[in-house]
Order: C-alpha cells, then structure tokens, then sequence
DNA sequence: CCCAGTTTTGAACAGTGTTCGAATCTGTCG
DNA sequence: CGACAGATTCGAACACTGTTCAAAACTGGG
C-alpha cells in the first residue's frame, strides 16, 4: 500500500462523504477504505475538525479552477457582470457537484482556507476592475458569495421530515401567501441567475450615485 | 418533578445550549439537567434532529418577537427600507444572543418552522406594501435572510486555530491584499447596516427600471 | 548489519444516539 | 375503595463515535 499521506486521506475522505454523507463520515470508515487503522489517522491529521477543513479548502480550490475555465471560456467583450455571474455559476455548480459541499464551506470549521480566500480576492478583483468604490466592494462581494452558499444549502438540504401531512403544508400556504407565491415558480437555474443579476444592478445603482 | 413535555425540553436544551455549546449539547445532558434518563426524551421527542428542529424554530419565533417590538417602536414616518434595516438588525441581535444561533437556523436540519417563515412573510409583506414587484420581492428578502445569517455565522465562529503563526497571516494578506484591505476596518455594526442599505438600494433601483 | 526515526498497529477510554422490555405512575370505572 | 388500562419513566444494553498511547513494524543511512 501507498504510504499514508494527507492527500490521500482527503480523497478518501472525499469519496466516503459522496458514499454515506456528511453524518455518516467517521474517521473508521476512511480509514476502512485506506486498508489502514482509524488511529494511523492521527499521526497526518490533527483532527476531524481540520480534516473537514482541509476537505472544505479541496472543494473551494476545485470551484476556484473551474471558476477561471468558466472565465476563460467568455466572449472578450464580455461585461463585469457577466463575470460574475460566471463565477456565481461556476461556484454554484461546482458546490451542487459535491453533495453537502455547501455545508462542508458554510460549515461548523472557520473557512480561512487559501482557496476560499482566494473565490473572495478574484471576485473582488473584477469590481476593482470594473471600477467600483472599495466601500461597495467589499458588501457587494459580500453579498454574492453568501448568497450562493446559502441558495445552494438549501438546494442541498434533503427534504427532512416528507411533511406529515398534506394539510399541513396547505395550512402554512395559507398563513403564509407570499412566502409560497411563488416558491416553485420556475426552475433554480432561472432563480439563481436572476438573484445575481440583481447584486449586480445594486452594485451599478451604488456606482452611479 | 413536573411532567415531561416537548417545551419542557425544548427549554433546558437551550441552557445546555448555551452552556456547553453546539458540539457539547446531548440528550444525555439534557436529561440530567430534566432530572431524568435519557431515553426518557424519546418519548415526547422523536430524534435529536427534531430537537435541533423545534430549538431552531424557538429562536425563530423570539427574533420574531423581537421583530415586532422593533417595528413598533419606529416612527410612524418611517419609510419601507427603514423597516427592513429593523428588521435585519432584530434578526441578527436575537441571533448574536443565542451562542451559535444562526447556525441553529441555517444548520443541518431543514427550517420549515413556521417562525422562520414567517420572518419570510413580513420581510416580503414590507416589501410588497412598498410598491416592490413580486419578481423582484423575494430575491430581495432572500438576499437579506441569507445575508443576515451568514454575517451573523461569520462573526459567531470562533477563531478556531487561533493562527498557528503571524507570518503566515501576513503572507495570506499579501497574496489577497483586497479581501484583507478592510476586513478589520470599522466595527461590524456599521458594516452590518451598510450592506443591509445596500441591499435596499438595489430593491429601489430595481424597481425604478 | 544495526540503529534511529518515521509510521502503523491494536487495544483501550470516555462518550454518543437510540432502542426496548420491564417497572412505575395516573386517572377512570366498577 | 380497588383494580384495571394507558400513559410515562426507568435502566440497561447496543452499536457506534473521536481520540490517545504504548508497543510493535517498517524505513533508509552509516
């Protein structure tokens, strides 16, 4: 067998998450799937905490690479805001791939991962670009990246409990009309996009005052 | 000792909770503070995932109390974006006071508690006695949910690995210089209330097209 | 070859969520 | 009052979990 490296336990610990799910992720069961023993663990890995970091900086790195081929792969003349709604996208696909990949970068470990910094500094990078205001950039930004996560948090959250009751869900349409108008109206791709686009007018409206 | 009753344990889980902590929080414990056994607890509660559900829906209502006594004490004169900043800024206190609040809110279990939809629906009743189209009403509370609670996850994590070196913070602040530019800058009110304006300003900006 | 240093083992510890039969408590009806 | 039925609670167990640590096994260099 290979020898053990921290690499390689986070590829595992990639394909153990994609298999049972982030419950169901134990150090035993990596370490199962290495041939190896749940303590040799320890000796690459201080923790679980800093091996679902480093699972959350492997995620955050794959979106960033695929964040620049959906930027390079983008007509010359294109806007600002077609880059970033490019790299929403590219997040947001990336993030849909892994499932739970939004909780493992929202999630309990502090995200000061050099991939994650680095999604903040690109997208920052093209308002600086497109000539917004630091005072602007920074909420903007803000804005976009936690606005992504959190749309694909709940894009990922299994349906829970299949709601008890039909009546139940019908009863809360009614205490709750607005919130259920338009909840299934369109598909997501159509509702994300259209989010973004509106950061992006905020950031032009902002711009322009 | 007085009869066991899902609100009985509801409430102790919250003092475990703020206690010991989101990590630190069992049944066991729970059930020590009851004065009772731990399978004691699953009898009027199905799952720890239940537990998490109706203790994320607790906070929900309270920040909705706190919602209201917000708007009510506001001038009469006040316009629509007034209201959603006391809004915004009620949501997250309520969640700043509550240790790992917002991540009871935006965590693992699905929030369908009817508290945090209706935080949905007044934020969208607001915005809809406003004169805000509905195309635009519920991008722009979602935007402001998620960014409440993803501010307030962000300022609730703890330093975790309270920065292994200084040089190496030094060196992440020279290879991304804007996103360090002004983390530190202003205190997180001002940054809390400049981006929740930002936000309004995109909803009035929409809405003049 | 043999020795130091790096890895891995194997077993243990304390604690977790959850289940389930048996014991207890509670209120109602004869 | 007494007995019976149903609602609660107990108490112990099960299958796990993260984590530690001495002792083995392996490794490359003198």
């Amino acid at each position: 067998m290979m020898k053990l490296t921290p690499a390689r336990i986070v590829e595992a610990s990639m394909v153990v998450f994609h298999e049972v799910g982030a419950a169901g992720l134990s150090m035993r069961r990596v370490a199962d799937r290495l041939g190896v023993h749940a303590g040799s663990l320890y000796y690459h890995v201080r923790d679980k905490n800093a091996l679902l970091c480093l699972m959350a900086d492997r995620v955050a790195q794959q979106a960033y690479d695929d964040g620049t081929t959906a930027l390079d792969s983008l007509p010359p003349e294109a806007g600002w805001q077609e880059q970033v709604v490019a790299q929403a996208e590219a997040l947001r696909h990336t993030l849909l791939r892994h499932p739970g990949g939004a909780a493992l970068l929202a999630g309990s470990p502090r995200t000061l991962s050099p991939a994650a910094l680095g999604l903040m500094e690109r997208l920052l990078r093209t308002l600086s670009h497109a000539g917004v205001p630091a005072t602007h950039r920074s909420v903007a930004a803000d804005a976009v990246l936690s606005h992504v996560t959190g749309f694909v948090l709940q894009e990922q959250s299994e349906p829970g409990v299949p709601d008890p009751r039909e009546e139940d869900v019908a009863a809360l349409a009614a205490r709750f009309p607005l919130t259920f108008a338009e909840a299934g109206a369109g598909d997501q791709d159509e509702k994300f996009r259209r989010a973004v686009r509106f950061l992006c007018a905020a950031v032009q409206a902002a711009m322009a005052e």
